[in-house]
DNA sequence: TCATTACTCCTTTTT
DNA sequence: GGAGTAATGA
C-alpha cells in the first residue's frame, strides 16, 4: 500500500488527516470531502502502524454511512478490512457494548431490541397501570418524554435532577421506571437503552471503563453536529485516557433536534475538550456558484453558526436557482414530471435527478403524476423493511419460537391468522399472567387446564400452545433458514397471504421471502434476529434509470446533478410544527434542512411552491417560504406559472378562507403577487365584519353576537359556547331575526 | 368473535 | 384523506 491517498487531497484536508494525537474538530461543509477526509484518516492511521484496525472506535449515523466507510477504507488500503471491529453506527455499537456486559443492566445477550410500535404497546400498558385517561395524556407523550431523559443520558433514578414534567398527573417519572422494569422483564431494550445502558455501565463500572478507555485508542465520528447528549457523554468519558478524538461535522447541516440533537455540542467542541483543534474544510467539490451562492445567503440568516463560506471550485456560475410558482400541489407535480420528461428525452440519465420533500405526505402527488406518466422513480427511505406488517409478523413467530415468554410478540401473533382468539380472550390471558406473574405463554398453558374457555376457542389456544412449543424444541436442532420455513408453513401464516386477495398480498409474500433469503447470511437464528431491527436493510440495488423521491432527511450526504425541491410553503417548510413547538430555534433547524436540500445539487436546482394544497384532506391555501425570499436575488431566476386570469379568480377565493388573512395579504404583496386594487378588495372583505351586536354564526361554536373586534379578531358571545375570541373569518353574518 | 361503520385526531423529520 | 379506535350489529 501506498500514500497514494494523501496526494488526492487539498491542504486543509491533509492537514486533518496527518493531525495525529489531541482533539480534533473538522468543520466541513456540504460537497467538501469529508468522508474521503474522515476514511483517509482512518486508513492513515492504521497505515501508518499509530493503531491497529482493532483499537479504533469510528462511528457513523447511519448503516449506509458505515458500510461506505468500510469500503472506502477498503478501497485505499487493499482488500478487506480486516479486524475494524468497532466500525458502525452509535446504536450498533451501543448494542455490542451492551451484550458484552448485559448482566449488568439485569438483561440476558439475548435481549430483543423494541420498535417504535412495540414501544408504544408497552407504554400503553404501563399508562392504564397507573390508571390515566389515554384521551387526556396520549402515551406517545410519555414515550417522548422518556426518550428525551434517554437522549440525555438520564436513568429514571437520575430525573429528579430535571424538572420533571408535570404532564399525566405528574407520574411521568414512575411511568419511566415501569416501563423500563417491564422492558426488563421481556428482556427487551429500547434504541434509547443501545446508547443510555452502555453509558450507565461505564459510568459504574471502573474497571469496564478502564478496559475501553484501553482498548480505543482512536476515537473517529462522523457527523458530530447531530450527536444528542448521551452520544456525547459516550464520546466524552471513552476519550478521556487517550484523548485522540477527532470528529468531522457541519454545524450548518445540523437537523436532528427534535432526534436529541445538540447543536452546542459542535459549537462547544473547542471548550468540551482541551488543546481542541479546528480545522475548516471550505472548498466545495460539487456545486455551482450559483447554487452555492444561494445555499450560502440562506444559511447567512441563521445566527448559531460557527461561521465557514463554501467557496467553489467552479469557473463559471453556472444556471441560477429557479423558482416556480405554481397554483395547486398538482399544478406543481404536473410541472417538475413535465421538466424531467424533457430531460428524459434529451438522453439524460434519470438517475441523476432527485425530488426531495419535507415530509413524506407531499411523496404522494409525485408517486400519482409518475405513475400515470410512466416515469420511472424509486423512494428511498420510506417505511423500513423491517418495519412493515409482514416483515414484523414474521420476525415476531421466530422470537416467540426462541422465547415463548415474549409477550409483545404473543401477543401479536396469537391471533394472526386468524383463530378465534380474540380480545376477551387475550384480556383473560392478561389478567391471569398478572395474577400468576408469569408470562402469557406461561399463563394460556395454566389456563387450559381449566374450563374458564369456551370449548372451541380452548382447543384454538391449545393448538396454538402445541405449536410453539414444537418450535421452541426444534429450533436448536434444525439449521435456521429451515426452522424459519417449517414456522411459517405450520403457523399458517404464508398460507394466509396466498389466500389473500388483496392486491398487496403479492409483494408481502416477496417480501417475507427476501427476508428469508437474508437469513442464510446470518450464522444463527439468534445472530439474524439480534441484526434485523438494527442493521438489517433490503437494498433496491436497481440499476434501472430512475428519478429518486426521498425526504430532505434522508438525502444528507448525497447529490444530483439537478434537484427539485417542491412545496417551497411556510408551513410546510419551514414546518409549523416545528415552528410552533421551538420558536426561533425550530425555524434555524428548518432553515439548516433547506440548506442541506440546496447543497445537494450539482448543476441545476429548481425550487417550487404552490398556492393551494391539500392538508388534512381539504384544500388550504398556502403562502411562499420565507427561505424563498431569504436567498439573494442575484442568483435566482424567478417566475409564476399561472395566468392572471386564474389569478384573478382564485385568489381571492384562496384569501377569503385563510386563517391570517392580514399577514397573508401583506406577504402576497410584498412578493408581488397581488395588484394594488386587489389589495384593497380583499382588504374590505377582512373588515368585513364590523358591527358590535351583529348577530353572527360559527361552524363550531354555533350563534351568538359581536361583543368588540380587533382588525381580524372577534370577540363573540356565543349562545352556548360562551365568550370566544375568534378570526372574523370564521363567522357568517346573520341577517334575520 | 369478527366485520362494518362512525368518529377522532392527525403528520415532520429516523437510529 | 387516512389510520386507528370505539361502538354497533351478525
Amino acid at each position: 500500500m501506498t500514500n497514494d491517498y494523501l496526494n488526492k487531497l487539498n491542504d486543509s484536508q491533509k492537514e486533518a488527516v496527518l493531525h495525529s494525537d489531541g482533539p480534533l474538530l473538522i468543520l466541513a461543509g456540504a460537497g467538501t470531502g469529508k468522508t474521503r477526509v474522515l476514511t483517509s484518516k482512518l486508513a492513515h492511521i492504521i497505515n501508518t502502524k499509530q493503531s491497529f484496525p482493532s483499537n479504533i472506535l469510528a462511528v457513523t449515523f447511519t448503516n449506509k454511512a458505515a458500510k461506505e466507510m468500510q469500503s472506502r477504507i477498503g478501497n485505499i488500503i487493499g482488500g478487506a478490512v480486516e479486524g475494524m471491529n468497532w466500525l458502525g453506527t452509535f446504536h450498533s455499537i451501543g448494542a455490542k457494548i451492551l451484550r458484552y456486559h448485559s448482566e449488568l443492566a439485569e438483561l440476558r445477550s439475548d435481549f430483543t431490541i423494541l420498535d417504535t410500535d412495540d414501544q408504544l404497546k408497552l407504554i400503553k400498558e404501563v399508562i392504564r397501570m397507573e390508571d390515566i385517561d389515554e384521551k387526556k395524556f396520549p402515551p406517545r407523550f410519555f414515550l417522548s418524554f422518556i426518550e428525551g431523559w434517554k437522549n440525555k443520558g438520564l436513568m429514571p433514578n437520575e430525573i429528579s435532577a430535571y424538572p420533571i414534567e408535570i404532564f399525566g398527573k405528574g407520574k411521568s417519572t414512575s411511568i419511566y421506571e415501569n416501563y423500563q422494569a417491564r422492558l426488563q422483564r421481556l428482556n427487551c431494550v429500547d434504541f434509547g437503552d443501545l446508547l443510555l445502558l452502555p453509558l450507565h455501565i461505564l459510568k459504574t463500572n471502573d474497571e469496564i471503563l478502564n478496559k475501553y478507555q484501553k482498548l480505543f485508542k482512536y476515537i473517529l465520528v462522523d457527523e458530530y453536529q447531530d450527536t444528542n447528549t448521551v452520544q456525547y457523554l459516550l464520546l466524552r468519558i471513552l476519550s478521556q485516557k487517550n484523548n485522540n478524538i477527532a470528529c468531522v461535522g457541519d454545524d450548518d447541516q445540523s437537523i436532528y433536534g427534535w432526534r436529541g440533537a445538540d447543536l452546542n455540542n459542535i459549537l462547544n467542541f473547542e471548550k468540551d475538550f482541551e488543546n481542541a483543534r479546528v480545522i475548516r474544510l471550505e472548498t466545495n467539490y460539487r456545486s455551482s456558484k450559483n447554487i452555492l451562492g444561494a445555499a450560502r445567503s440562506l444559511i447567512s440568516h441563521n445566527k448559531d453558526r460557527l461561521g465557514k463560506e463554501l467557496k467553489s471550485c467552479d469557473d463559471d456560475l453556472g444556471d441560477k436557482v429557479k423558482i416556480r410558482t405554481l397554483w395547486s400541489a398538482e399544478d406543481e407535480a404536473n410541472f417538475i414530471s413535465e421538466e424531467i420528461e424533457n430531460i428524459q428525452h434529451s438522453g439524460k440519465s434519470l438517475n441523476n435527478i432527485a425530488i426531495l420533500v419535507r415530509a413524506s405526505f407531499q411523496m404522494r402527488e409525485f408517486e400519482d403524476k409518475f405513475i400515470l406518466k410512466n416515469i420511472p422513480y424509486r423512494v428511498i427511505g420510506g417505511p423500513r423493511f423491517y418495519e412493515r406488517q409482514e416483515i414484523r409478523d414474521v420476525i415476531a413467530y421466530l422470537q416467540i419460537a426462541l422465547n415463548p415468554d415474549n409477550d409483545i410478540k404473543f401477543e401479536r401473533i396469537v391471533n394472526t391468522p386468524k383463530r378465534g382468539i380474540g380480545a376477551t380472550t387475550i384480556r383473560l390471558l392478561n389478567d391471569t399472567s398478572k395474577k400468576i406473574n408469569t408470562s402469557l405463554y406461561e399463563a394460556s398453558k395454566k389456563i387450559l387446564e381449566t374450563d374458564e374457555l369456551k370449548p372451541q376457542t380452548k382447543n384454538q389456544l391449545k393448538n396454538f400452545i402445541k405449536l410453539i412449543e414444537g418450535w421452541n424444541n426444534k429450533i436448536d436442532k434444525i439449521d435456521h433458514v429451515a426452522s424459519a420455513a417449517l414456522i411459517l408453513e405450520e403457523s399458517g401464516y404464508i398460507n394466509m397471504w396466498e389466500n389473500d386477495k388483496s392486491p398487496t398480498s403479492e409483494t408481502r409474500i416477496e417480501n417475507i421471502k427476501e427476508l428469508i433469503g437474508q437469513m442464510s447470511e446470518f450464522s444463527s437464528m439468534t445472530d439474524f434476529l439480534e441484526h434485523v431491527s438494527l442493521v438489517l436493510e433490503i437494498e433496491n440495488n436497481d440499476n434501472i434509470d430512475k428519478v429518486s423521491i426521498m425526504t430532505l432527511h434522508s438525502a444528507k450526504g448525497l447529490e444530483f446533478e439537478m434537484v427539485f425541491l417542491p412545496g417551497m410553503e411556510d408551513g410546510v417548510f419551514p414546518n409549523q410544527k416545528s415552528l410552533d413547538e421551538k420558536g426561533n430555534i425550530g425555524l434555524e433547524e428548518e432553515r439548516r434542512l433547506a440548506h442541506v436540500g440546496l447543497t445537494r445539487a450539482k448543476n441545476n436546482l429548481v425550487l417550487t411552491n404552490a398556492c393551494r394544497r391539500r392538508i388534512f384532506g381539504s384544500w388550504s391555501p398556502s403562502i411562499p417560504s420565507r427561505f424563498l425570499s431569504e436567498i439573494s436575488d442575484e442568483f435566482i431566476d424567478q417566475e409564476i406559472l399561472y395566468s392572471n386570469q386564474i389569478i384573478e379568480n382564485k385568489l381571492y377565493e384562496q384569501l377569503e378562507d385563510t386563517t391570517h388573512k392580514i399577514s397573508a395579504l401583506d406577504r402576497l404583496q410584498a412578493a408581488g403577487y397581488i395588484v394594488e386594487n386587489d389589495y384593497e378588495e380583499l382588504q374590505t372583505e377582512v373588515n368585513r365584519i364590523t358591527d358590535i351586536g351583529q348577530r353572527v354564526f360559527h361552524i363550531k361554536f354555533g350563534y351568538g353576537i359581536i361583543l368588540s373586534i380587533d382588525i381580524d379578531r372577534v370577540e363573540v358571545n356565543f349562545e352556548k359556547a360562551g365568550k370566544k375570541i375568534v378570526l372574523a373569518s370564521f363567522l357568517e353574518i346573520v341577517n334575520n331575526e
